[in-house]
DNA sequence: TTTGAGTGTGACGAATTTATTACAGACTAA
DNA sequence: TTAGTCTGTAATAAATTCGTCACACTCAAA
């Protein structure tokens, strides 16, 4: 269970499923669109690592998604890999030129569009040989599986360390029980919201363990925050 | 300019000069033959130390040639790796069955060749530079098989063995029982993951009479660490 | 202060994961 | 061959984790 999320946005339903299992299969965590519009929508909630984006697509074409993408601050770090037709050269200049980075001409091995997708993630440094994530006197190295505040080493169920994973590596921000539900126990599962609660109560009992209970913040109204601020 | 010789055997020419050079730049000492006459014979006065063996041949079969080897004792210890084609899901099945060491599907990368091939001789020992791996009291000694902590001698089984040689190598690491399972008994061989636990167990044991039972690690959810530390 | 939605908390049973034991077949050395 | 070892598997036991629920508590708006 990879935490790399990647979204898919491609038409043509065949090749959307071959894209989608072929990336289950590397270990990642594909989200597939059909269109532009569904595809924001998911980028609103998720935060994919990387997008795989077909350079046609009805209504917004996938370049012009992406110039925009390229420009938006907050979006500008998210990498883009282009899907093109056969041998059309001019594309590939013109798709780096608005910043993708990387493009891939169909038909493609599968081997190699993992190639890539690695490449360019190591790229941008979301895939590293470096498992640490270092936040304050907390580590949590996910080669070693282990959480450590200080010297002292914590004891945290499987669900927990993903939950720790996935809130160190997006500190400060405000999650919806519902996002922390995708995130961090998969989009395919139904769960109460009500667990996520219950979850971030066993972590905070043992974060206190160790007076590190205000990293988890309530934000009433909305869902929970991790953040080393008060 | 190493001492690991390996034998290959490939009836298509350009294939088969294209590992020669491979191999030679990976450092090992190739000799190629075209079918499996010219291999037996090349087996008889020389002494590979791998044999990298097409699947498909004329005359007598790779598999046939394999299956053979496998069965006499003076050659069973020699590591085989099949070169199958595409897809061939069938092919692997069959491939482990007769106890070949791995399998790589054309076409490889010459990367992941040489990877697997170091995977294999080190499996079976003969890839060792220093032979001693030292971890805190514990030494293992892959030349002489010896497993000693302080002063005194473990006894451990061959797969007991392989195992602690492949946590000394990793420490600090958590594995998965597949990855244990590709590692130490090898990617072709078809295996419960339990089967793991059971020989976590009896390596634990082992260690336990010497008060390091908890070098061992469980790591729930994921797999097993070897850890010097807690 | 009241009220109701939102959140915290402890407990519990079910489900999952791991540990342990026993055993049969394969293999090895004598 | 024979006794003994090694190995993988299945069965069972033990341990942990997980999702829910019920109820307590908080907070803020009216």
């Amino acid at each position: 269970m990879s935490n790399i999320n990647i979204l898919i946005v491609e038409d043509e339903a065949a090749i959307r499923g071959m894209l989608t299992i072929v990336l289950e299969q590397a270990g990642f965590s594909p989200i597939a669109a059909a269109e532009v519009d569904s595809a924001q929508k998911i980028l609103a909630d998720t935060f994919p690592d990387l997008i795989l984006l077909d350079w046609m697509l009805p209504g917004i074409s996938g370049v012009e998604w992406a110039r925009r993408l390229k420009k938006d601050p907050s979006y500008r770090e998210l990498p883009i890999i282009l899907l093109t037709a056969r041998g059309e050269e001019e594309d590939k200049v013109r798709g780096l030129e608005i910043g993708a980075d990387d493009y891939l001409t169909k038909p493609f091995s599968p081997k190699e569009l993992v190639a890539r997708i690695r490449a360019v993630l190591r790229r941008s440094g979301k895939l590293q040989g470096g498992t640490q994530i270092v936040l304050g006197n907390l580590i949590l190295d996910t080669e070693q599986h282990r959480l450590t505040i200080g010297e002292k080493q914590l004891d945290v169920s499987p669900t927990e360390f993903r939950l720790m994973q996935f809130f160190m590596t997006h500190p400060d921000k405000v999650f919806s029980r519902t996002q922390l539900l995708d995130q961090v126990w998969g989009r395919s599962v139904y769960i109460e919201e009500r667990t996520v609660d219950v979850h971030i109560r066993r972590l905070r009992k043992i974060l206190g363990d160790y007076g590190k209970e205000e990293l988890v913040q309530t934000v009433r109204g909305f869902g929970y925050r991790f953040s080393l601020i008060d």
